[in-house]
DNA sequence: GTCAAGAAGTTCTGTTTTCAACCATCTCAG
DNA sequence: CTGAGATGGTTGAAAACAGAACTTCTTGAC
C-alpha cells in the first residue's frame, strides 16, 4: 500500500505496458495485411459467430466487445459497407436491431482464423511455459473481474 | 503447436484481452478526469523527466513510448500547445529536433503521478499477490522481448 | 389512457491515429 | 568532390474514436 512503486514492481508494470501495447500491435498487422481485416473486425466476427442465429443486439456486442455503442455503431457501418455483416431490425423491442453475419463475413472468419491463432501462439502462448501461461491467464482473470465489477 | 486454442488457452487468452483494454481504460480514464492528461501525454512526460537535461530526440522518444514518429509528431504538437513541452534543435544532426519537458510539463508531472501510481497499485498490483504480480512480470518482459527481437 | 423516465441506437462535432508523401540533412562509395 | 541512398522529422488527407446530443421506442406510476 506504499505510495510509489518498487525498482521491481516499476519493471513488472513497465513489461506489462511494453507486452500488451507490442502484442495488440503485432496481431492487429499480421490480421490486417494477411486478410484485409481489423482486430476490431475479426472480434465481431468472433462474436456473432458464436451466437444463436449468428447474430446480436447491438447493445450486447458492444459490451462484449468493450466498445461503446458509439464506436460499435461506426465499426458495423464498416462491415455492413464491406459486406461482412448485415443490420437487421428487432421484432420484439422496435428500438433495436441486430447485426448478422453474412455468408462473407463467416467465410471471411473461416479464413482468418487460423492464421490468427497461430500468431497468438507465436507470439504469447509458445513464448511462455504452460504453466507460465496458465498463472498470466489466472492473474489477467483476476484484474480483469475487479475492474469490470467495480 | 497445435493448430488451436484448447478451452483453458482459450480462456487465458481471452482474460489477457479483457485486462489489457479494460486496465488501460481505466487508467487512462483517471488520468483524464483527474489531471487532465491524456495516458500517451503522461507517458511522455515521464520519459523525458527520467533523460538527462529533460529532453530526448524524437525517434529515441518514438521508440521508446512504441508509437509511431508521425503519432509523437502529431503528439508533441498538442503537448507544445498545452505548454508541456517544447521541441529544440540538434546542432550536431542538424535534420533532428529534442522534445524538452517545461517548468509546466514537469509539475504537471509532479501533480499526476501519485494518483496514477495510486491507480495503477488499486487496479492491477494491489489485485494480485507479490508473487502473481512478480510472475506477470517476467511473463510480459518474455513476450516483450521477443516481439522487439523479431 | 397518459406522461415522465429511461433505454437502444444513431448522428454530430471535435480529437486522435494512420499512412503515405514530403523536405532537409547526413553518409559514403566511387 | 558528388550524387544516390538512407535517416530524422514533419505534414496533409482520410479513417477511427470519444462524448454529448438527439430520435425513437418502451416501461411503469398514476
Amino acid at each position: 500500500m506504499s505510495g510509489w512503486l518498487s525498482p521491481d514492481e516499476q519493471r513488472s508494470w513497465r513489461a506489462w505496458l511494453s507486452a500488451s501495447t507490442l502484442l495488440a500491435d503485432r496481431l492487429n498487422r499480421e490480421l490486417h495485411s494477411q486478410h484485409g481485416l481489423t482486430g476490431a473486425d475479426y472480434e465481431i466476427l468472433v462474436r456473432l459467430s458464436e451466437s444463436a442465429d449468428r447474430r446480436m443486439r447491438m447493445s450486447d456486442l458492444a459490451a462484449s466487445t468493450l466498445a461503446s455503442r458509439s464506436r460499435l455503431s461506426h465499426q458495423i457501418d464498416r462491415m455492413v459497407d464491406a459486406g461482412l455483416v448485415t443490420r437487421e431490425t428487432c421484432s420484439e423491442d422496435r428500438r433495436g436491431s441486430f447485426a448478422a453475419l453474412t455468408d462473407t463475413g463467416w467465410d471471411a472468419l473461416v479464413q482468418a482464423a487460423p492464421d490468427h491463432v497461430a500468431s497468438v501462439r507465436s507470439h504469447l502462448v509458445d513464448v511462455l511455459t504452460p504453466e507460465e501461461f496458465a498463472a498470466l491467464g489466472r492473474a489477467c482473470q483476476k484484474v480483469s473481474d475487479r475492474l469490470k465489477e467495480q
